[in-house]
This record gives C-alpha cells, sequence and structure tokens, in this order.
DNA sequence: GTTCTTTGTTAAAAAAATGAACAAGTTATT
DNA sequence: AATAACTTGTTCATTTTTTTAACAAAGAAC
C-alpha cells in the first residue's frame, strides 16, 4: 500500500488488461482467484500481479485470493472509468465517425459531447446518434460544456494548431490518432497516442524479422 | 553494428518515429542532420539515438552526422517496408472501413489484397474500392494468394476461433484490434494489439491523476 | 595543416521491471 | 482444536532497459 510515490506507466497500461481478463470471469459466475491462476491465464508470473496490485492496496486475503468483483470494482476506481469526463471529436471523417461509433466511451470513464468537423458536407450528418456541429462553433461550445478531452480525428499537418486552440480551451487530454507528435509539448497535458501507422511499421518489421528467421533455417 | 544480437522492442518501436522525423526534415529540404540537433527536436538524449541506430549499423560519418535520405532509406529498410507483403482484412464493419481507407498500407511494407465480412448486406459492396468478400471464400482465398497478416477487425468473441482458422491457413502475423489476447497463443506468429478500450482507459486515468493533483494543489 | 565537429563504441551508473522468497494471516481438513 | 495447505503483502535479488559520460577516429571547415 504505497499509494504515496508515482506508480510506473507500464503498471498503468497493465490495469485495463487486467479489468477485462476479471470482467471476463466475473461473466463467467467465478467468485474468487487466486494471483497463481490469475498469472496462468494471463501469461504473467503471480509475483508480478501482487506487485502490481500493491501499488494500489492491499486487496486479497492470505489463503483466499481475491474477489473478482470487488478487484474489478478497485480496478475501475483506479482508472477512474466510474466518473464521466466531457471528451469532444475533432475531426468526423472515416476514422473519427469508426471511432465515435465503435467504442463504448460510457464504459471508459467519458462522455463523447460533441463531434467537430469543417467539411461542410459532413456538418449536420448523424454519427452513431450524435449531429456532427460545425467546427466554427466549437469555442463557443467548449466554454459552454467545458471539456477535458479531445479526440483528435484529423490529419496530421493540422494537428498542432487545433491542439493549441484545444489546450486554450481548456482540453486538459488527447487522445491522438494523428501521427503528429504532441507530446512535450505542453505541461500538464494528458497524451495517449494511437499511431496507427508506426503500429503497422512494428507488424512489418517483426513479420520480415519472422521469413528471415526462416530462410536462416532451410 | 551489431547485428548478431537481438534488437529490444523499444528500440524497434522507436524506428517509426524516426522514420516519420525524417521525413519530414527530407520533405523541408534539410539535407543532414546531428543525432544533437535530432535529439533536441525528437525530445530524446543524443546518445539514445545514436545507441538506437547502432543496433543496426553505422549511417552517419563523424564530422557530419547523418545524410537525413539516406537515413531515411536504411529505417525503411530496416522495418522491411519496401515489400509488399499481402495482407487481408477480417470484418468490415465501421472500423474497418475505417482502416481500410485511412491508411497508406503500401507505404507500410503491405498489400491489402483481400476485405472478408459474414454479413451478407456488406458483402459486394466497396471499401476503399476494394470489393468486400464473403468470409465462406477465405480458405479457398488464402490457398490462392497465400496473405501472410491478417488485420482482426471483428467482435472480440469471434477472435480466437478466426484466428486459429487463420494460421492454420498461413497466416503469420496479425494486427488486432479487437480486445480478445492474442498473444501467447501461437508461437511464431506476429502480433501486433490495437486495444483501443484500454488506450482510452489509459487516458482516463492520466486525466483523472491530473485533476487530483489540481486538487492537492488547491 | 590545424581546429572543430560529430560519429561509433565502450563503459559505467541509474532506473525500472521482473522474479524469488518468506513471514503472517486465512481457509480447509482431520 | 490442532494441523496442514494456501496465498497474500512485502522485501530482497536479479535482470533488463535507459541514461549518461567519455573518447579515439575520421571527416569538415577554415
Amino acid at each position: 500500500m504505497k499509494e504515496n510515490n508515482q506508480v510506473s506507466v507500464p503498471v498503468i497500461k497493465r490495469l485495463p488488461r487486467y479489468h477485462r481478463y476479471l470482467e471476463e470471469l466475473k461473466n463467467l459466475g467465478i467468485v474468487r482467484i487466486s494471483s497463481k491462476e490469475l498469472s496462468m491465464r494471463m501469461g504473467l508470473t503471480a509475483s508480478q500481479i501482487r506487485q502490481d496490485l500493491n501499488c494500489f492496496g492491499g486487496f486479497g486475503q492470505q489463503g483466499y485470493g481475491y474477489n473478482i468483483e470487488q478487484l474489478y470494482n478497485e480496478i475501475g476506481l483506479i482508472l477512474g472509468i466510474n466518473k464521466r469526463s466531457k471528451a469532444i471529436m475533432i475531426g468526423a471523417g472515416n476514422l473519427g465517425h469508426a471511432i465515435a461509433t465503435h467504442l463504448h466511451f460510457e464504459n471508459r470513464g467519458f462522455d463523447l459531447v460533441g463531434i467537430f468537423d469543417n467539411n461542410k458536407n459532413v456538418i449536420g450528418t448523424k454519427v452513431g446518434g450524435r449531429t456532427v456541429l460545425d467546427a466554427d462553433t466549437l469555442e463557443e461550445f467548449c466554454k459552454a460544456e467545458k471539456p477535458v478531452v479531445a479526440i483528435l480525428c484529423i490529419p496530421s499537418e493540422y494537428a498542432a494548431e487545433n491542439a493549441d486552440k484545444l489546450v486554450s480551451l481548456g482540453i486538459r487530454g488527447f487522445w491522438n490518432f494523428t501521427q503528429y507528435d504532441l507530446m512535450h509539448r505542453y505541461g500538464d497535458v494528458a497524451v495517449e497516442n494511437v499511431h496507427l501507422g508506426d503500429s503497422l511499421m512494428t507488424l512489418c518489421y517483426q513479420i520480415n524479422k519472422l521469413s528471415d528467421s526462416d530462410e536462416v533455417q532451410k
């Protein structure tokens, strides 16, 4: 139970995965689980699980293990997904459209309260039950609604100017789908990048490495 | 120049980022750059850049630095994005549609040669200039075309069965957009996960941590 | 030809992640 | 009630990764 000092990023990144596995176990009707059993299901070590969880508190009991529903809720609390921070989306193109309709924001701590675009053909259309708003009304909207997170689904070349403007309008975090690197640009602004192009290139490297080693074996 | 021993994953994950910065510099017409200058632009140390690049070979020259175009090409070669591995997409829903039309596969080492779905309403429609094929013809298609990578844009509950089948049909890598954890399931199969839900939860954590520390300051 | 720059490389130190071990508390069994 | 079997929280050790520093060697600039 050491909430005082900062928890490392890799630990945080593992929390959603724990959450997913616990949800599945919960839905299977299983009540308790030991770190050992969970570790085997998840492909980790029991030690790592116990240490990860212990960054936030002792949720288990000796001889018993962890109560699945309780641990599931605790991790939800740690992640803060029970709160509903307001999010807006900038860019309602192909990708924005898919993100807006595909993701369950409400299960992950957010409310998607506005979708903006500057394309006259898109403004006014419905995306996942929400009407796409004119980007010109963004400032007005932000002053009224005070969203904290912006989802950037715009071409990379417009990322910097949009991000600067959004920060000035009170945005405190970005879900960044552009290639542009927002990190290190602002002080106290959270940035979560989804660089799909980078991800695809990484896969490319892995594939080529596999076929290289195939050739070596022959 | 130590190509013998395995290069660590974090290094590989940084390569696409170097590639992006170099492309930008190239487009600006800049010819050469030192590790020091690049480090300042990218928010890294010069030492780290030199060490990363040196995993693959000596691409620079003392007193000169790196030739941007050459380094750009070298990193492309390392990643293998000049080859064109065949990829297929499974699932042409919202997300699949967006991925297929939004990403430039051909710049990242892949050719998207087939898109499959089992929804009769989607089969036969065009997605990014490609006709969506019937999932029932997948086996036949794979035997003829021999794709190496599958992009999974299907609901998580169908991920396991589809992945097993695809591996048996010769697929050697997955770009996995489902929540399902494919890792550790097969031996020599590359998996690149894009867990959007996890990413959003991580952002949620960061946002809440920021506002917590705001409250502490007050 | 001298000075300046900057790499590739090695080494060392620091930080972070992972794994092993165990006392102490809980549950199950006899 | 006593004993055995489990399993956590926690500490310590190991491994991995990152960071930093240093410097000979080689090209660039003047």
